[in-house]
Parts: C-alpha cells; structure tokens; sequence
DNA sequence: TCAAAAGTGTTTTGCCTACACCCATGA
DNA sequence: TCATGGGTGTAGGCAAAACACTTTTGA
C-alpha cells in the first residue's frame, strides 16, 4: 500500500461498438506484456492532466480503429480499490458506435471483434465493465437516449436487419407486421429507393431514420 | 501551467436532493473562503487514492445532511481543464435523495434549501452542473430509472402530492382522475388505510408505491 | 419449381384522453 | 355555509397485438 495522496490515477476506456448482423459487438485488444498477457481488454488510455477524458476518447478510437468519433456516450466511472494490483486506477468508460466496415485491419495492436454474449476471457475487471455498461447501453437502445439508435444505423438498412438488432437488444421478439407498421406509421423511417440484393431471396428495400425518430423509440 | 503529469485531482460532489411540496429542491453550501466567498456550492469533498467515490458521497451527506444514504446514483464526471483556475480538477457528481424533514440544521456549515428552478448564485462552474445534471436526472425520474421515484416518495404519500412532484417534473398538466386511474389500475400504488388531515379540505387518503412500480413508470 | 426472405391488411383489445359533479373537512 | 382540496365514472379514439398468405428473387 502506497501513502495516502489526494492525486489518482485515472485511465479512460473506450467501448467501440458496432452492430453486425442484428448483433452487438464490440472492438477489444489483446494484451501484449504482463499482467494479463494475452487476455483481451478494453482499449483505452491513461489521463493526463492536460486533456480530458474526450480527448483520450478520440485518441484510443483513432489508434485502435482509425476512426475519429463524431460523437460518444459517458457511461460510468469505477473507482473500485482493489481493480489493479499495484495502486488504484480509476476507470472512466465511454461508448462510441462506429461501422464495422469502415474499420480496418490495425498494425500496431492485435484486436478483434466480439459478440456482447460471447466474450473472450478478459483482463483485470474488464469483462465485469463490460456486462455493466451493455445493461444501461441496452436502455437507452430500448428508450433511444440521444438517437443512439441512429450510431448503429448511420445510413440506410433493411427493415429485417433492424429488427434482428432490435430483438437482439430488447430481448424479446416481435410480429415483423406490426415492427414495420410502426416505424412508417410513425415516420421513424423513410424508404431510400434502393434495394439491397446481396441476401438470398426478395430484394429488400433499404430505409433510413429520419429526425423525427429522436422524439420516439421503438419501445 | 503546472507540468504535465498523470495524476489527477478528483472531487466527488454530492447533490442532495429532495421532495418539497411537489417541488424538486437541493441541499446547496455557502462558501466561506475566497475564491466564491459567499456563493453557494454543490457540497463535496476531494477524493484520496484510498477512498471509492461512494465513500466519499457517504461522507459527504452525512457531514452535511446528517444522514447515512442507502442509495445513490452517479450522474456525471466532468473533466474540463478550465473548471478551476488554479489547476484541472475532475468533479464526479452524484445524486442522494432525502427526506427533507429527516436533515436537521447544521452547525459547521451555512446550508440551504433551493428550488431547482430558483437557484441562487453559485461558484465555480456548479450552477452549470446542476442544470446539467437535473436535466438527466429528469429523464430518469419520468422513466423511473432504478426505482428512482421511489426514492423521492419512500414512505407513505397523498396522490395529489405525487401528482403535483409529477407535473412539476414533467413539465406538463395531467387530468386528476386519468393519473389516479393509470396508478392504481396498473397496481404502482396501494392504500395504506391512513388519511392525511393536515391540510384544509377533505382528508385525503395515503398511499404507497409497491413493487410493481420498479417494472413501469408514469409516462 | 423450390427455398428463402420480403412484403402486406384486418380485427380485437386495452390504454390514454377528455370531461363535470359530489364529498368531507375546518374555519 | 363556505372555501378548499379529495374522490369518482364513462365514452371515444388510437395505437398495440394477434394473426397467415402472397411476392420476388436466385439457385
């Protein structure tokens, strides 16, 4: 045990998530030196006193996966004694949603990506970190906290993709007549024109949120 | 500027709130010392590397309320490198909820009741905070995020005292027999057989949450 | 022509809304 | 008896839920 001090450290983690298939999964890193070599753990950051915790957040998404956020979700800070073994580091975490396709193959880092419920064996607290954050991120999915919905659809979709994601997330399945009825009834979406034909099958049309889903949520 | 360093200073401020009157009010301290001499601050305390942030909440409510809380809620950490003038210091924010008549006067502190719509002049960046803060933790209270209502009406309550907290914190008027209708047909509520006769007008009768309310919420 | 996924309409049900009058009490 | 706040019921509209068959495409 160290002195009593009132200067912590503090390290800053970014969960980047994405939406695969109608699955959550998120972008971890493989642990390189002791301790927890070759375990997988959260990207992130140590703060220095001259950034703040956005900062670090842009860092770590740009180094892991060369993407710059637009935006990202605070989440909760643990500040637990005993997370490491030598002193006690303060865990800030964030979200940040990103498009798998557009992140590529990293040089510098091993890294993969992993289904939420399907996680690989994890260093320190991180696993726990990551169970806790998804529970409060399934929320606001489900009640649509700051459009979030629409990080994980940027762009156009298939109705079917969205609600595979949406059952994945809320837990629970829905009549496909009554999903669709509901987002064009209530003008969440709106048809691009286009159609997507890479699945086996009737082409699908492909669809995109408009600003009005920002006053709703599929719930 | 200081030098670059990994070590930071954390303070942990402790919003103390409560119900008054339909009215959402918070436990405010007046500062004594420059700088903010004489305004009114968000009580807290700088964080050691041997204490978590809910001992430090802990401590907190209980040196300035005088209550030991069950439950408490983290809201938001706020990282600025310009909160303080003299060095950056990283304040995580916290929520308690207390019964107003249960918090005696205090003999160390100048303490004081606030509207949160009437707030005094306030130090540092804390008013900004409040506001910040209050506007998630309305969203909370309309969703009845971890059983947060319950919180705020923990023991037994008139309808029209709830009612009144409701339309307060939702900002929108409800016709009286639609929300009595909707709480007691959805069983959140339960009549405790007592009447309240301290007001003028016909006694009315006390209820109090049950445990169906932590699966739904008033909206 | 078959398999695979997309697209569509109607009926029922229950909840939210709007709305006005009587009741119990203390002053 | 009056002022104050508490308590109650009904009808209409609207959105959610339940439910099965047809269409388009590639193989």
């Amino acid at each position: 045990m160290g002195k009593k001090s009132y200067y912590n450290i503090v390290e800053v983690l970014t969960l980047i998530g994405c939406q695969d298939n109608g699955h959550f999964q998120i972008l971890l890193k493989k642990k390189k030196t002791e301790p927890y070599k070759g375990n997988w753990i959260i990207p992130g950051n140590i703060l220095s006193n001259e950034e703040t915790f956005e900062t670090v957040v842009r860092n770590t998404t740009y180094e892991i996966a060369g993407i710059i956020p637009k935006k990202m979700l605070q989440n909760y800070v643990f500040s637990d004694l005993n997370r490491d073994a030598s002193e006690r580091i303060i865990a800030s975490v964030y979200t940040v949603s990103v498009l798998k396709n557009l992140v590529h193959e990293n040089k510098d880092y091993e890294t993969g990506w992993f289904d939420i419920d399907n996680l690989p064996i994890m260093g320190y607290d991180h696993k726990k970190i990551v169970k806790e954050v998804f529970a409060s991120l399934r929320k606001q999915i489900i009640y649509n906290t700051d459009n979030i919905l629409k990080d994980f659809f940027p762009y156009d979709f298939t109705l079917g993709e969205l609600q595979k994601f949406w059952e994945y997330i809320a837990s629970e399945e829905i009549d496909r007549r009554n999903f669709r009825k509901k987002l064009i009834s209530q003008g969440f979406v709106a048809q691009t024109g286009e159609e997507d034909k890479r699945k086996v099958g009737r082409p699908s049309k492909l669809y995109c949120f408009t600003d009005k889903l920002q006053e709703g949520s599929l719930k």
